[in-house]
DNA sequence: CAAATAGTGTCTTTTAGACACTATTCG
DNA sequence: CGAATAGTGTCTAAAAGACACTATTTG
């Protein structure tokens, strides 16, 4: 059965946009700073992305561009905007859907050759305008950040206070006050009863996300 | 000139989705309610939506629904979310962009026989998921009118304390202190040097947003 | 014991809210 | 004057932050 609209015609006598998604994934490098996957694209860099396929959600199309462009094991692609100016890309009518993916680090087995994790802050000169992009990613991670406990599940199953702190910190770009951050956190956390001896010092308890 | 893929194609030998927004447009009626403007659709109700046209941005196309199926002028749509589900839609793929639009109920001269003004919390069985674009659309606009005064415009140039007070109690649902309330806005607005004399009780002085 | 880190008591500052008072109008 | 609304001083409660103290480990 094929649909008709109130002048007989169907969806395919309509012109219709190509759909892109373009994907900033962000991860908290070893040493700290907030980092975003960029792909090679020929001299220049830009966010993995990709046309949507018949039959795919967007989120699936953003992870298969992962896969695909930076050999990257996305997570979970979140939407944070529609790019739709009718002249943005040369090539014709496209709309492209931006997406925010937060991956830890350790699960963050790029392929060198045609990916770089980039410090969001040394990011500049993007292709097709993806720094906007970058910038809507962080700003939408860090409002995540600011009141709940490790939201995007970067750590591991268990962690410190100190180690969660540590996260934050990177995550948000400023320090935090040790007593507050606890005393804001733990009561939405739980003790796996464990301890963590990290060398010097008393140990740690661990807790995992409720 | 035509653009080719690395496989000699161009964007026209792709399947596209056709692109469609629907726009929940939120007001406060006489009454201090919370309400949606929603268009008929046979005996059921639906919100204003319609494809994208070429050239056309989404917002442009959101503007453009709201005057052909309810009369209404639109503001500024803004962008909620893109619901992408392949099998949404019985007419095949269909991609829909949903939108928020806060109008004052002075400027909604709807079409009655297309059209009506129904208050958020009796909406319930919309045609097509619409429901959960109300429930978003409520949602964002509350959390904006949370911290700051009248974010989207919707008194008129010049108002007084309580008058905005009572947009507020309207959008967010519930009652506010006065004397809290007054301590947080006034310091964001411009006092126009006007006073407002509305019967009995002391004359108000006016604002304006700055 | 010194150094380092974990964990906490307590004081101060800030902010939101409660409450009540004064100010100014209409009828 | 009484009723009604505008505007504000002040107290309390809650939350965030500063600071310093205790606790427990390694070397």
């Amino acid at each position: 059965m094929t649909y008709r609209d109130s002048h007989g015609r169907t969806l395919q006598d309509y012109p219709r946009p190509s759909v892109a998604v373009d994907t900033a994934v962000l991860s908290v490098l070893p040493d700290g700073r907030l980092a975003v996957l960029l792909a090679n694209d020929g001299d220049d860099a830009r966010l993995p992305g990709t046309f949507v396929h018949p039959g795919e959600t967007l989120a699936r199309a953003a992870l298969r561009a992962l896969r695909d462009k930076t050999g990257v094991d996305g997570r979970e692609p979140r939407q944070l905007h529609v790019f739709d100016a009718p002249d943005r890309d040369p090539r014709g009518w496209v709309l492209s859907v931006a997406h925010l993916d937060a991956v830890p680090y350790r699960a963050l087995d790029f392929d060198a050759g045609r990916a770089e994790l980039r410090p969001v802050d040394e990011v500049r000169g993007l292709l097709y305008g993806h720094d906007e992009i970058v910038r809507m990613a962080v700003e939408r991670l860090r409002d995540d950040y600011a009141a709940s406990p490790d939201p995007a599940q970067l750590m591991p199953g268990t962690f410190t206070l100190r180690s969660l702190q540590n996260l934050h910190e990177s995550v948000l770009g400023i320090d935090l006050p040790r007593d507050t951050f606890r005393r804001t956190m733990e009561p939405q956390l739980s003790t796996t009863g464990g301890i963590e001896r990290g060398g010097v010092g008393k140990p740690a308890r661990t807790f995992r996300t409720r």
